[in-house]
DNA sequence: TTCAACGTGATG
DNA sequence: CATCACGTTGAA
């Protein structure tokens, strides 16, 4: 049980370190593992937290300089922009990002597809009809729009899509779309498998895996990035968790982010009509 | 394969 | 309720 907690001190100064000073100018505590973990900012794929833009966009690809870190940790106050790759055709482009996207999508939201993507996903499903009857709204309008992020950035409106009241359509008014197809988080809108089915998405092998997931509600959940504990980058190395890290296999306390905290059910609320 | 971390049951 | 411990998942 109560093992060696001799690191109790030595730790000190990073969680002081931390404490002082939110904006991370931590230079010398940057490297600390095996089974110390410590700097590593979360997992790599936190380290390029899902950001709003990351959200909606789904979309890495440095092309446009349409770099915009949002709550981005940044930890280097000037990024040096790697150099673009040189563009393929747009068209070439688009697709590869449509790719990308729903990978990113079916994972990085846990099986949740936000509405600005499940347009895209749709749209290249041939179903765009069924979102927008005219081919308006929401910012994407033809094939071209998808070439970018920016649209799809356009689109994240529905990250403030905090409620049905905001929803463009109204529900049950001229939404196309089933609302049950739908499930609201607070987070935003996504589109819930059986329109995945609709979509002819099912295909996607993650896709089962996921509507399951989401039915029984037992994927393994990812951390938001974008609450502060998940911000946090630093182990205070002094809560529970820390001492325990090697039995316990749990994440800083500190760290520990809000949206995992809450329990899964309270997060999906799914309407149903 | 390794490692970080989530889920969950057991325990105090 | 907090903590511990283990199994497991998911990413690198």
């Amino acid at each position: 049980m109560s093992s060696g907690r001799s690191e109790g001190s030595r730790d000190r100064t990073a969680e002081a370190l931390e404490r002082s000073s939110c904006s991370e100018d931590v230079p010398v505590i940057e490297r600390r593992n095996r089974s110390g973990i410590i700097s590593e900012p979360l997992s790599k794929s936190l380290k390029r937290s899902r950001t709003l833009s990351q959200y909606t966009a789904a979309c890495p690809t440095n092309t446009n300089g349409h770099a915009h870190h949002n709550g981005e940790t940044k930890s280097h106050p000037a990024k040096p922009q790697p150099p673009p790759q040189p563009q393929p055709t747009v068209s070439a482009l688009a697709a590869a990002k449509l790719d990308r996207t729903l990978e990113q999508v079916l994972e990085g939201q846990n099986g949740l597809l936000h509405f600005a993507q499940a347009a895209v996903l749709l749209k290249r499903a041939g179903m765009e009809h069924m979102l927008l009857p005219g081919g308006m709204g929401m910012g994407m309008g033809g094939s071209d729009s998808i070439s970018g992020a920016n649209d799809l950035e356009g689109a994240s409106a529905a990250d403030s899509i905090g409620g049905i009241a905001d929803f463009p359509y109204g529900v049950g008014g001229g939404f196309p779309f089933n609302p049950g197809l739908f499930i609201m988080t607070p987070a935003g809108v996504f589109l819930a498998d059986s329109a995945l089915h609709m979509a002819g998405l099912a295909e996607y092998p993650a896709q089962s895996e996921l509507a399951s997931a989401i039915n029984s509600g037992k994927k393994k959940r990812k951390r938001c990035g974008m609450c502060q504990p998940c911000r946090r980058r630093i182990n205070c190395e002094t809560c529970s968790s820390c001492r325990n890290r090697k039995t316990g296999h749990q994440i800083c306390k500190f760290r520990k982010c809000d949206e995992l905290k809450k329990k899964p059910s309270a997060t999906l609320e799914v309407r149903v009509q």
